[in-house]
RNA sequence: GCCCCCGUAGCUCAAUGGAUAGAGCACCGGACUUCUAAUCCGACGGUUGUGCGUUCGAAUCGCACCGGGGGCGCCA
């Protein structure tokens, strides 16, 4: 915002360092003086004395950063651009006029609006997976990260300016749904699945582990429908095809409730067959060794790149039968992808557990020459757990289903809201259960840093109290309030007539900072960043609510502070819309 | 044996190598005749796991160690 200002700065320090022959540094590092009320950029001198330090001059650095700094002030002291200047601890700092800041900000929120916070067009195009479920299996808490986390991260990096294409990849065929098969053939044949598509599917797949557990001998009628499965027997495949639809359906349901969609679904049954193509190439390249029939086809990737200690270990791309493997259609998804966009980058929102599969895996692609395998990125992200850091497993059913998760969650928020605002009507008071419930199970979510492992707890999970997304969505309730008073009268940005309060000025600030705040969530993959900025504009905006009397107050001020209400409002919409948690107006 | 991640207030977590390490929860004490109290204000709370190093400056970077979790040939 300040770009022009800064330059100039920059010179004049440049000037005086030259004209007094002290070593200049090869940048100066600029960043916001720590705020207190005032705004300012600020930099510091402690590079340029270690220099003089590092010539031979017996210098005490911090003491010589500040004698510097200070007198850079004052050569700076009468520039126009700068409402104060001054020298604190090595650090120069230099101010700008509060009025004229503030109308700044607000005028760009009032003139971007939807747009405020959004980043320069990149050129690039990037694809971002995310979500991977299973068919024939549950959706549970646990795959709950990838789809949140992709999702927001799809949202963010399209808002920092790049061409984002959403991507799924969904599990469909493998053992998991051959036992699954086999459960419905013996004992629930002809069944269709209830309004409750999802849970229905995971039932049957945790009853047939719970039939093999209990007689193992069964085993052979699972081993024997495999083998159906793999000469491909029209009987098994027309029921794979149906029964996996039905799984899809359930998730397209699943998606609609938490608002996640997805321009290009891949199915692992379709990286089947190209993925055994590829593992061929490998093997008449030389790269992949064919050990069959005793053996599995493997890449011995540390020996193809000589290395001495072991790093990427070796690849077992093809089961000795010669069927397909994970790390099969994974080959070939990262080529499909490529071939289907012409993508700058492929990104993979997974576990951490996959990390040394992916780098198993993409470093195969580049040995076998293919020049975009470098440009596959791992965005890994630590599970969710129960507490005792039990992981959930749909196997045995220690899981929490994410349809009850919903529920509950949306049921305590009726009750929350029925407390608080009983004259609403009923179906808004349903509305708002289910956006302040959906909210609250995202927030935990994206608020931590993804390599920070999250435990599931009920109590946890549906208190909406304190640094939660119901708190956000109630600011945005509060400023979606005074300005329905306000008679839909939208003053433009002015000059603030008065002298700003601690907490308008303090909401400016944090108002100020979102595109930034979006720039770096995007560079750093992290929502973390956005989920902090969103809760302390409403931290900030909450304070001014209390401190600053908005319709009550001289015309003049009421015009100002409307203006900033606009403002919040709008920077709190948009990063909640970052998040994937909806803004209500009211609740 | 090799590799990855985590360790910050009682608990859950923040903090582009930069100025006095911050929030929420819990506990204690205050504020509704007011634009929605799902809010606000105050108090309490720290040897940033330990040691050495790099640096003008380290919670942050490097090395070693301690504690916890995870990954390492035909699961996904």
């Amino acid at each position: 915002m300040f770009q022009s200002e800064q330059k100039e700065a920059e010179e004049l320090i440049h000037h005086y360092l030259e004209e007094n022959g002290i070593p200049i540094p090869e940048a100066f590092q600029w960043g916001n003086v720590p705020f207190k009320g005032e705004w300012g950029i600020s930099t510091s001198f402690f590079e340029t004395a270690a220099l003089e330090a590092r010539s031979g001059k017996q210098i005490n650095v911090p003491e010589r950063a500040q004698e510097i700094a200070q007198d850079v002030s004052a050569r700076l002291e009468k520039h126009r651009s700068f409402s104060r200047v001054e020298a604190v601890k090595g650090y120069l700092n230099l101010y700008f006029a509060t009025g004229e800041f503030s109308r700044k900000v607000i005028a760009q929120v009032l003139e971007q609006r939807r747009d405020f916070g959004k980043g320069d067009p990149k050129g690039e195009r990037v694809m971002v997976e995310f979500s991977q479920p299973n068919t024939h299996k549950a959706f549970h808490v646990g795959h709950l990260r990838s789809a949140i986390l992709g999702d927001s991260i799809c949202r963010i990096m399209d808002f920092a300016g790049y061409e984002v294409v959403r991507a799924n990849y969904f599990g469909d065929i493998g053992l998991h749904v051959i036992k699954w098969l086999w459960n419905y053939m013996k004992y629930h044949a002809g069944e269709e699945p209830p309004q409750d598509t999802t849970r229905w599917m995971g039932d049957i797949y945790a009853e047939a582990n719970q039939r093999l557990e209990e007689n193992p001998d069964l085993e052979s009628e699972v081993r024997e429908l495999y083998a159906r499965w793999d000469a491909r027997d029209p009987e098994i495949v027309d029921l794979w095809q149906n029964t996996r639809q039905w799984s899809l359906d359930g998730f397209e349901d699943m998606y609609d409730t938490l608002n996640i969609h997805f321009d290009h679904l891949y199915a692992n049954s379709q990286a089947e067959k190209p993925g055994q193509e590829m593992v061929k190439e490998l093997i008449e390249e030389g790269i992949a060794e064919d050990l069959r029939p005793e053996d599995a086809v493997i890449v011995r990737i540390d020996e193809l790149l000589g290395l001495e200690k072991e790093q990427y270990r070796v690849l077992v791309v093809l089961r000795s039968d010669g069927t397909a493997l994970y790390a099969t259609e994974d080959l070939a998804l990262a080529k499909m992808k490529f071939t289907d966009y012409d993508l700058n980058k492929s990104i993979y929102v997974v576990d951490v557990r996959q990390q040394l599969h992916f780098q198993q895996v993409w470093k195969t692609l580049e040995i076998a020459g293919y020049e975009w395998a470098k440009r596959c990125e791992h965005l890994s992200y630590e599970l969710v757990n129960l507490p005792g850091n039990v992981v959930m497993a749909s196997r045995d059913g220690t899981v929490v289903l994410l349809e009850d998760l919903i529920r509950e969650a949306t049921a305590r928020a009726l009750e929350v809201v029925e407390e608080k605002n009983p004259s609403l009507r009923k179906q808004e008071k349903q509305n708002v259960a289910k956006t302040v419930g959906l909210g609250a199970i995202k927030y935990p979510l994206l608020a931590r840093d993804n390599t920070k492992i999250v435990t599931f707890d009920w109590e946890k999970a549906l208190d909406f109290n304190g640094q939660a997304a119901p708190y956000i969505q109630y600011a945005h309730v509060r400023a979606n309030s005074i300005l329905r008073r306000a008679w839909g009268l939208l003053p433009k940005a002015v000059t603030p007539p008065h002298e700003l309060e601690p907490a308008e000025i303090n909401l400016i600030e944090r108002i100020s900072q979102l595109p930034d705040d979006v720039g770096r969530a995007a560079e750093e993959r992290k929502t973390l960043h956005i989920t902090n900025t969103a809760y302390e504009l409403a931290r900030a905006f909450n304070k001014f609510y209390k401190q600053c009397p908005v319709l009550d107050a001289p015309p003049r001020v009421r015009k100002f502070r409307i203006s900033l209400v606009v403002a919040a409002r709008q920077a709190i919409a948009n990063t909640l819309n970052l998040l994937g948690i909806e803004a209500p107006p009211v609740m």
